[in-house]
DNA sequence: CACTTGACCTGTCCGC
DNA sequence: TGCGGACAGGTCAAGT
């Protein structure tokens, strides 16, 4: 499931390979990934300007003031075949990258003037794509609603203490992963960043203290400049958009490491339910509220 | 209003 | 082997 250092991951790696290109022709799988009519008025016969990211949005600009905006959700991929038939860039959970695209889940094909083909490949069905005014980003209904990330300068130990007195009663994992406290934050990093601070998942956000508090807000921004700085996770349905896994999984503190030992203390990692979803502790490290 | 649960989907895994 | 059900988890709508 892409969080925001995946997502950044595959941003790195598309923009070197497609900005300039102009889409020469689209073809919609799944329309409910992806509006037609949109597309036949914005986005056939213009040119990538720009490749930015917000929080778990990629946003690809087009020459025209229109960009496209991108969700994975859990399992959405984008795998660039270039013409010659060399993968290059991309994701598939394929043992074999050398599998044919398009699969069973390919949802949306993007094919450029240069005969390389962009796919939006998503199991699930849950990932989507908009085409808005580029000038308008900001005003889409969930980017409007994305608080600051955490690793710019918007994202102050100030802010963050008045979002979780603002939700006493709630488990401190629910706030963290709520967009609008903390963008980018997904179920791997909000378990890392819980047990790097030493912080039981369902400690309701009031009975924090402050010293706890500012352990979580710069183990976040540990977390994530991790994730970042090794290329994302590997998990299941993600693979860097250069078509190599990353691995920050590899070496991840607590998630998916179920019955394998505590990196700091040794004692077997415990899966428990948080806030509806499967979340991974230390039962010595993070001290259960009473 | 604060907080929790279900829906959206498909594939995989587990127990019987 | 087949089958039902739980589970995976980002976001929004609906429920308590």
């Amino acid at each position: 499931m892409p969080e925001l250092p995946e997502v950044e991951t595959i941003r790195i790696g598309l923009s070197e390979h497609i900005i300039g290109q102009s889409i020469k022709h689209v073809d919609v799988l799944w329309p409910k990934t992806l509006n037609v009519e949109h597309v036949n008025d914005s986005v056939i016969g213009h040119a990538i300007r720009d490749i930015r990211r917000r929080a778990k949005v990629l946003i690809i600009d087009l020459d025209n003031g229109f960009s496209m905006l991108y969700h994975l959700k859990m399992t959405g991929q984008m795998v660039l075949v270039q013409a010659a038939g060399n993968r290059l860039a991309g994701g598939h959970p394929s043992p074999s990258m050398a599998a044919n695209l398009p699969d069973k889940s390919t949802r949306v094909v993007f094919e450029f003037d240069s005969g390389d083909q962009l796919f939006f490949n998503d199991q699930r069905k849950f990932g989507w794509i908009q085409v808005v005014p580029t000038a308008k980003i900001d005003q889409h209904s969930l980017v409007r609603r994305l608080g600051p990330e955490p690793l710019t300068v918007d994202f102050t130990l100030e802010g963050f203490e008045a979002v979780i007195k603002r939700h006493p009663k709630a488990p401190i994992k629910a706030v963290i992963l709520d967009q609008s406290t903390v963008s980018g934050i997904g179920n791997i990093y909000a378990d890392e960043s819980l047990h790097l601070s030493k912080i039981h998942p369902a400690t309701r956000s009031g009975d924090l203290k402050p010293i706890q508090i500012k352990r979580l807000y710069e183990a976040i921004k540990t977390i994530i400049a991790a994730g970042i700085a090794r290329g994302g996770t590997s998990f299941a349905h993600y693979v860097t958009a250069l078509g190599g896994k990353g691995d920050y999984l590899d070496q991840a503190r607590v998630f998916n490491q179920t019955g394998k030992p505590c990196p700091a203390c040794g004692t077997p990692i415990e899966k428990i339910r948080v806030a509806g979803r499967g979340t991974h502790i230390c039962p010595h490290c993070q001290k259960a509220p009473k």
